[in-house]
RNA sequence: GCUCGGGUGGUGAAAUUGGUAUACACGCCGGACUUAAAAUCCUGUGGACAGAAAUGUCCGUACGGGUUCGAUUCCCGUCCCGAGCACCA
């Protein structure tokens, strides 16, 4: 009987859907296990064979749990709001809703194809407003909450404003925007307006003036993870710094907690490296300078002094220290410019902003700048430096100005040198003639105090005298900045926000889900967001907020969801989370390191902070997929022809290289008469072959339409089946590694599930019927089953699907050279089988006479018995070098093993003087030193 | 520039983490079946040298050194590839 794949995996992916196999309940009696993927946003274009490979590899391990007894969550939902879906709007007229509609239909009949075991009850969309509902009401409380430094906890801001009014904010320690020191009484008599604007700077959703990343092409702003050199990272647009009024999330709050608590989770290395570098935090000091203006370019006859703020990692540098460099956004600018420099300070910041983003970035290496005009005081030495304006100074890091050593900062010594700047070296023998000593090493000297020290010595020594002498402070300063969440588009979010009086006020919380409303297009109008257009975008009579919330907003708290869908009293109930708890393990790729994956962790932990979930962390263990690459395909014309040459022929001709579809190219080969008919131009074309065939050339390209390398799915399944896709993709190289889309090899997989399918019906000779034997099996066949046992398990755990798959090959040559048909042998290897190539597991282990689904079966027991080996070939070598082998009881003692290797007649041959040392290894080797 | 990964046959890749390097698969060579092809099955397949042959010897995990009885694995240096960050003071 023929391996019919086409009919098996219609049958079991339709009684999967009936039976609700994968349906997940929360059941306390039993172990729970909670396996996600990233939930795709439905694109246009539909799967790619690289899209299901990280969603075979969860697949495998959640089949596998549940053998193991587990109770296993395992859900699929879509991540549906975003920009290609607004996009394609502005260009058709179509509703966004439409298209993503349409998309997650076609996302879905693909997936189901692919047979994995997802709890489809559970799904999610982002877009549906018993979703977002959840999303809005997250950001209210966000909204209602400030964040206590001291308890390290955001906190309800209903308790701040009760402090407020009984002691004003001397004693609160809180990170928050700019805010004046102010005493109860005044707080009691500040307007409404006045005291929302303080409490707009605590809020941990606020509202605030910042430099925000604006695409104009796009119509909206960005926030930093979607942003790649100065480039939007959807379209790749330029991307500009403006000042404007954004909503913020404030995660450099949780900046600390999201460092620390990288320690507990079992994510790679690499990627927490990367959210280490993300989060960017630096030890240092916060010190005070005395600024000098001696001629305000306000017209004052005064001089003007001001304590200006720096962060610096080198407090011990401070002795050469030979000028001060601030940011030419910072407002420092206005306050230190002299009259006489005012002029050529005007000039150098309109230059600046004349300058985009992606300019500044390719223009990292010129050195620019201008002098205020004023003066700042060393403390230490009392000398007086001038202070700088520079773009090389960011306004968003740490205090937007700097004390400059150029001695010992490339940075600062690349300005030194183009302004001709004093360079004083602190550090004994170092030479910086020639370029700054950034290391921090060596001996302190110039220095006064310092001087002697080491490095290390000095660097907290100097930190002790700046806070004695009370200008300063030790700090830490973290690069990741509080996330933009507002977007100037339509395709997301509202946000649950109206003005009275100008001041934001959130909506109750019975208000929820606010719809989206409808537009009669979605381009932005005029300067307003798209939801301008809105008729009686109005809540009460107030008018609501227009901007709508950024992608990440959907998937930061998805995984909550899941655990709870239907509930629409709470995100999740407090039972349901307990049982769930967080992720054990997510699947998902790199490209999340700095967005969503920070932006769900601070989320979690925000909720943790309120005890809404019970967990400090959301994901657990993570696994990054690797890439799948596309292997594109080439014909060559030559030039001004229409006649193609093969590719090992192409250097003696003058050629055009042309992407020829990878679906009508069989191992490089060209099909050419699927060619002529691919495209009306290529209707007549002619050939030159070699040895008869047409040859492609082939290069690795991102999988995209446009370069005809996209492997749909689909294809693979018609042909091959969706166990032999999934057996295939695994089998590729292991899940981490990205790699490109090859179908060589693909033959050899679909091979081996036609030999194991044949085990069951190939018993006799000439044997056409499913035939099991009963028989007791031998001792070989179990060691054939227990060493795949042992193998399977230890590979699915960590994660080697690809050497697990090789060991099946082996099992089943070695079956099948034993014509082994045996129950008490196959019956184990079809559940072994059945995480990897469910469809036939299911058919065999029905025929095998079983009525429940395999899903219920029990992984099979390893036992270490039927695997050990009784002897084993020692191989003896002497000095390290084999000369033959001698056969053992495995079990043998290391004495004896020595004895049994000096008697054995082949050593006398090979011995060329006195045995120094005899090193045995139990079970592996024996090596002779003479 | 800084930080992480990597470099093993013609190809994708294994190697119980210091113990017989190249499992498994693709490709290729040869063979069986066939009028023929496809499909299927079997055999061989790192390199060099020696031999009629079985087989044997040497060299081989980017390169150069080191530790060790023994190194793909550990240490130092060099080269190359990939990823991330990039004026973060």
């Amino acid at each position: 009987m023929d391996y019919k794949f086409n009919e098996i995996e219609a049958k079991w992916q339709m009684y999967w859907a009936e039976n609700k196999t994968f349906a997940a309940k929360t059941d306390p009696s039993k172990p729970k296990y909670y396996v996600l993927d990233m939930f795709p946003y439905p694109s246009g274009a539909g799967l790619h064979v690289g899209h299901p490979l990280g969603y075979i590899a969860s697949d495998i391990y959640s089949r596998y749990k549940r053998l193991q007894g587990f109770n296993v969550l395992h859900p699929m939902g879509y991540d549906a709001f975003g920009l290609p879906a607004e996009q394609y709007a502005i260009q058709t007229g179509q509703h966004p809703h439409k298209t993503t509609i349409e998309n997650i239909n076609r996302y879905r009949s693909q997936l189901d194809r692919i047979g994995f075991s997802f709890d489809w009850d559970r799904e999610v969309r982002t877009c549906d407003p018993p979703y977002y509902k959840w999303t809005q009401w997250a950001f209210l409380k966000m909204f209602d909450s400030w964040y206590n430094t001291e308890s390290d906890s955001a906190e309800p801001i209903s308790e701040l404003v009760a402090r407020f009014e009984e002691d004003g904010n001397q004693k609160v320690k809180a990170a928050c925007g700019d805010v004046p020191v102010f005493t109860a009484s005044e707080w009691n008599g500040f307007s409404d307006k006045e005291k929302a604007d303080i409490l707009m700077q605590y809020r941990i959703a606020y509202q605030g003036e910042t430099s925000v990343n604006w695409c104009p092409a796009l119509g909206t702003v960005l926030a930093n993870d979607e942003v790649k050199e100065g480039l939007s990272v959807r379209g790749g647009y330029p991307v500009e710094q403006k000042k404007m009024k954004q909503w913020q999330l404030r995660v450099s709050a949780y900046a600390g907690r999201l460092l620390d608590d990288l320690e507990s989770l079992e994510w790679s290395d690499a990627l927490k490296e990367m959210q280490r570098n993300w989060i960017g935090r630096s030890y240092g000091a916060q010190m005070v300078f005395k600024v000098i203006n001696p001629d305000p370019a306000d017209g004052s006859k005064f001089d003007r002094t001001y304590d200006m703020e720096i962060f610096t990692t080198r407090a011990d540098t401070v002795f050469g220290v030979t000028f001060m460099v601030v940011a030419p956004e910072s407002d420092w600018v206005e306050k230190l410019t002299t009259a006489s420099q005012k002029e050529a300070v005007d000039e150098y910041i309109r230059q600046v902003k004349k300058k985009t983003e992606r300019e500044r970035i390719a223009e990292t290496k010129t050195v620019t700048g201008v002098f205020s005009g004023s003066w700042a005081v060393n403390p230490f030495t009392e000398e007086k430096v001038p202070v700088w304006i520079a773009e090389y100074v960011l306004a968003g890091y740490g205090t937007g100005a700097i004390m400059a050593v150029p001695a010992h900062d490339s940075r600062d010594y690349a300005f030194a040198k183009k302004f001709g700047l004093k360079i004083i070296p602190l550090i004994e023998g170092c030479d910086v003639s020639e370029e700054s000593f950034d290391a921090k090493e060596g001996i302190m000297t110039n220095s006064g105090f310092l001087s002697g020290m080491s490095v290390k010595e000095a660097i907290p020594a100097a930190i002790e005298e700046v806070e004695r002498r009370g200008i300063g402070h030790r700090t830490i300063n973290y690069r990741l900045r509080d996330a933009i969440f507002s977007r100037q588009r339509y395709w997301g979010e509202p946000f649950p926000i109206c003005y009275k009086d100008g001041i934001a006020t959130p909506l109750p919380e019975s208000a929820l889900p606010l719809e989206l409303p409808e537009v009669d297009t979605f381009k932005p109008a005029g300067g307003e967001p798209p939801l301008a257009r809105a008729k009686n975008w109005t809540y009460e009579g107030y008018p609501l907020e227009k901007s709508t919330m950024p992608g990440f907003a959907g998937s930061s708290a998805y995984y909550l969801r899941y655990m709870d869908p239907h509930n629409d009293k709470a995100l999740v109930s407090t039972e349901a989370d307990h049982y769930w708890r967080n992720v054990d393990l997510y699947v998902g790729g790199t490209e999340h390191a700095t967005g969503h994956l920070i932006y769900s962790r601070f989320w979690n932990k925000f909720l943790y902070d309120l005890g809404y979930v019970c967990e400090k962390e959301p994901f657990k263990k993570l696994v990054n997929q690797g890439m799948i690459q596309g292997r594109s395909n080439f014909v060559y014309r030559v030039k001004n022809t229409n006649t193609f040459v093969s590719c090992g022929l192409k250097d003696n001709y003058d050629t055009t290289e042309i992407h020829v579809d990878v679906n009508i190219v069989y191992n490089d080969r060209l099909d050419i008469e699927a060619f002529r008919k691919w495209r009306p131009e290529f209707e007549d074309a002619e050939f030159i072959l070699e040895d008869g065939e047409y040859i492609c050339g082939w290069a690795i390209e991102k999988m995209s339409k446009s370069m005809f390398n996209v492997v749909n799915p689909d294809n693979i399944c018609d042909t091959y089946g969706a166990d032999t896709l999934r057996l295939y993709e695994m089998f590729l190289g292991p899940v981490e590694m990205s790699k490109p889309w090859d179908t060589k090899g693909i033959d050899g997989v679909h091979r081996f599930l036609r030999k194991f399918w044949r085990l069951f019906f190939g018993g006799g000779e000439g044997l056409e019927d499913f035939t099991l034997s009963d028989d007791e099996a031998t001792p070989a066949e179990l060691k054939i089953l227990h060493k795949l046992i042992h193998k399977v398990e230890t590979d699915i755990e960590s994660f080697s699907y690809n050497t697990s798959v090789s060991a099946f090959m082996v099992a089943v040559n070695e079956l099948g050279a034993l014509k082994c048909n045996k129950r008490k042998i196959l019956e184990p290897m079809i559940v072994l089988l059945s995480p990897f190539a469910p469809h036939i597991a299911e058919e065999l282990w029905q025929m095998c006479g079983h009525s429940e689904s395999i899903s219920y079966a029990a992984f099979p027991v390893y036992h270490e018995e039927y695997t050990r080996e009784d002897t084993f070939d020692y191989p003896v070598s002497f000095n390290g070098k084999t000369r033959f082998k001698i056969t053992l009881s495995k079990t043998v003692s290391k004495g004896d093993a020595e004895k049994a290797v000096l008697a054995a007649p082949e050593t006398a041959k090979y011995l060329t003087g006195p045995v120094k040392k005899v090193i045995v290894v139990p079970g592996r080797i024996i090596n002779i030193v003479v």
